[in-house]
DNA sequence: CTGACTGCAAAATGTTTGCAGATTC
DNA sequence: GAATCTGCAAACATTTTGCAGTCAG
């Protein structure tokens, strides 16, 4: 039952993503599907260069570029959120089928605490509506001490 | 009067920086004084590398490891911050003497809107409290169309 | 069959670092 | 005087790119 179900949404983001491909005159490829299966039951923050690690791992065949090619489509669509935690490099999380989020980071010990707040939301939808700006995405990135390291 | 004005909040400021850089046994420089009035009446968002190139046009001998290293110490001591504008490097904005605010930015003109919102800071302030978070400093980036553009 | 894609390796970019000599406190 | 700085150039890490051959629609 649960894996009928997962194998629905599954299939339900590969269509969405062949559907933003095909709007933009790109394919979809075996190289693109394989990142969208390896990436769609994660909920973790992940570089690019960690996603080609575990396709190499895993003794499929994928090179480095075409990983960072396919995550700039798949965030151009908008199934994956490209965050900024840290300024050395970019992450990226899975967001189809997630609640939107934002997220605490920890000073000392660098841990991150998702969180989602409604009544936050709509006040940024306020403000966006007064200044007459659309928003598309935001992302919103506090950093301070958590619970267990103040 | 404006100008003696200005010279007081540089010296005021001056003092927080070295007092910061004493309390981490750190030394202020000539290098990082020129840092610091170089950005003092800024409020635009530069890169590092741009901030060496003005010191060169300048003739003011710097290198840009210097800068590097003096902006890293310019965060840490809460006069600068560091924002994520794009992904390809860090921007940084002089917040000294500055109200803080939020950034917006068009993904048609890439033009960079500044706001401030208290209900939105307040707000964050209870997520944090409610998740025994400490904050320290945080960042919204809302990424859209300006009114402009769409 | 055409245009888009992939892998590769090289290049580009932004940022950091080790070291020798200079400077601050 | 001791500890911290600076400049330099080299090293680094991440990301992008040009090109020749491959593949999807």
């Amino acid at each position: 039952m649960v894996r009928r179900d997962l194998k629905a949404r599954a299939a339900e983001e590969a269509d969405l993503f062949r559907s933003y491909l095909s709007s933009q005159n790109l394919k979809m490829t075996r190289e693109r599907r394989t990142v969208l299966e390896e990436i769609f039951d994660t909920t973790d923050h992940f570089g690019a260069d960690e996603l080609h690690l575990r396709f190499v791992s895993k003794k499929i065949s994928m090179s480095r570029a075409t990983v960072y090619r396919a995550l700039d489509h798949l965030v151009k669509s908008g199934l994956v959120r490209r965050v900024y935690l840290d300024k050395k490099k970019a992450f990226y999380e899975h967001v189809y089928g997630r609640v939107h989020h934002e997220h605490m980071i920890c000073l000392s010990c660098s841990k991150v605490i998702e969180f989602a707040d409604d009544p936050l939301e709509r006040r940024q939808d306020k403000v966006c509506r007064d200044l007459g700006f659309k928003p598309l995405r935001h992302s919103l990135r506090i950093v301070g001490l958590c619970r267990d390291c103040q």
